[in-house]
DNA sequence: CAAAGACAACAATTCGTTTTGAACATGCAT
DNA sequence: ATGCATGTTCAAAACGAATTGTTGTCTTTG
């Protein structure tokens, strides 16, 4: 009933081999023009389209990227994967999607379904991956790319933010307005994200000669985050901070619905925030949130980059560690100097 | 340097024929313990996995869906995507993603693509599809569901809120309130969700007895919102609404931004508000506001079966046009009774 | 003990392309 | 007219698995 039009049908119709049609579909292949009209004359009147997969299975590319993704609920994420998934449609490439919603179990299975599809490359966003993990996709000759997640000891290209000099930032921020009694709210300490900004937090603390006034985690998860904020916070005003940096935007608008409405404290009267990501909420007027961006469009940009440079080159065993720089973005919840 | 691991290396290891090895991995295929045994064995020693693409190419079933997405700025979108995603991959099938960003031409270009991958069907999130194009997949023999938009004329299967019951519900609470000057934010016009909520909501005033009172277009967009709720609330009291339901969530924000921070107004002492989605953010403590709930998994979970039945039961003649009851979630954008 | 039946394994074919290597013109210079 | 490039075209061989009809092989039963 649905019979696919295949290039042979295509080749008697015009009066030519199949091969001819496969090279008019063929950039750079050698046609003349007389053929190629030909061809594309009979294509149309059939409604000829080549088939990627027939192709992908005998030129070994599928021009097909795997995308790895672990949550989409951090709103950094959506717009990454839309930059992510235009910028590659532009390059000819498409994008299949696994969400690796559980535990890390769940990765193989997700990296061998993945690596079934052939496909030419995966990009792993906020995923921390075995590097057992690793060497199956070098051994199947899939280059990775770890998008907003450093893993030191492999061999992998990743592209994330500047964490380390960003948690610096924010710390030079806050001493620098004469807070004394500052605070952290760390994400989930397996996060590459989560380390590097607390250490160049700490660092950036040092530098100002302070030390850190309060620590507690809120797993980059809502409920924990706001447990994590009464812990630190409901305190006479002399115990608490009076600043605090949270390691991600979501954490800090937890932060910041809290301190308000539960609280009573004023933002930045009373409480310095600052947060990281600069995701859409973070300039909405309800919360106009002082924080470190990410800036997704080039993150994207060079993750593209890179894995089309892996790719295209057959070039793996250079990875690339690529930070980019995260501007500070002064906004209202942080005192004026 | 990297040779792929083919069935038939598995099958000669394992001292069997390369259709032995491929009915092990065909579930429901009759194969002998011994054998079954044999050539896991030698399938796990050289690390072998059956290549979807091949088998795709044979079989006439690539278990792939293409999924179009137009924007994922509305939050409502993320959430549904990361369901939609683990419920088909529960189901063995995987998500293809394409962006069609620009305007009507673009979903043409996407379209073919898509149907160039061989994929056994397609969900379109927020589209509106041309008839033509919903014919092409027709005839190419690939089911076809709307996500969040419907479509009168064609014969394709849709699922949706109930957004005109939906758009009366918000009507009736407003009214039930004792608001007199109720006015509504429209969405673009040409979705289908804008249509159908302003339908219902004009629809719930009449049965209350009342019109409405004023009247602006937001267009699903931020800038656009920000002007639409000016030109209608910067005027005396008695000359702008006392209530005003946006088409959506993110509209709704942005109303509600204005109000509060540049007219002053409180919300909802001076005006009340009502959003339709019920995206995460309305349920932060900074907006908390009254809402329609659209019932993201619930319509994932009819789309993956609708869908799916069009596939595995190879039936596209009756569409099935499926609407989501959105249940009214108030808090406190909106006066008490 | 032979015949029938049920299962398993096999070899060969298929899917729709790209990619050889060889054949074939065509045109130009010798 | 002959030789040699240059450029097109073709037929055939991949690619990796599913599927078909066929041949075995082992049980079971008359």
């Amino acid at each position: 009933m649905f019979e696919r039009v295949t290039s042979l049908q295509v080749a008697k119709r015009a009066g030519v081999s199949q091969s001819a049609v496969s090279r008019v579909y063929t950039p750079g292949a050698s046609v003349s023009a007389k053929t190629a009209d030909k061809v594309k004359n009979a294509a149309k009147e059939l409604g000829y389209r080549p088939n990627s997969l027939a192709r992908a299975m005998v030129s070994g590319k599928s021009r097909i990227i795997g995308l790895v993704v672990a949550y989409l609920e951090n709103y950094f994420y959506p717009e990454a994967l839309e930059k992510l998934s235009n910028a590659l449609q532009e390059r000819g490439y498409h994008v299949l999607i696994f969400m690796a919603s559980q535990a890390a179990g769940n990765i193989n299975t997700v990296v061998d379904e993945i690596l079934d599809y052939q496909v030419d490359g995966i990009v792993m966003a906020s995923v921390a991956l075995s590097s057992e993990v690793g060497s199956r996709c070098q051994a199947a000759g899939v280059p990775v790319v770890l998008f907003n997640r450093a893993q030191d000891m492999d061999n992998i290209s990743s592209v994330t933010s500047d964490n380390f000099d960003g948690g610096r930032k924010a710390a030079e921020l806050l001493t620098s307005l004469g807070h004394k009694r500052i605070g952290y709210i760390a994400g989930w300490e397996g996060a590459s994200t989560q380390r590097d900004r607390e250490a160049g937090f700490l660092e950036g603390l040092k530098e100002a000669g302070q030390t850190l006034f309060a620590r507690e985690v809120g797993d980059f998860h809502t409920d924990r985050t706001e447990k994590a904020t009464i812990s630190m916070f409901d305190k006479p005003a002399d115990e608490r901070p009076d600043a605090v940096f949270a390691a991600n935007d979501h954490m800090a608008f937890k932060v910041m619905d809290i301190l308000r409405y539960d609280l009573g404290l004023r933002i930045p009267e009373d409480v310095s925030v600052i947060g990281y990501d600069d995701v859409p909420p973070a300039a909405w007027r309800a919360y106009d949130l002082t924080t470190l961006r990410q800036r997704a469009n080039i993150m994207v940009e060079q993750t593209v980059e890179t894995i089309l440079h892996h790719i295209e080159q057959q070039e793996y065993a250079h990875p690339k560690r690529i930070k980019i720089e995260s501007p500070l973005i002064i906004r209202s919840t942080t005192r004026a100097r």
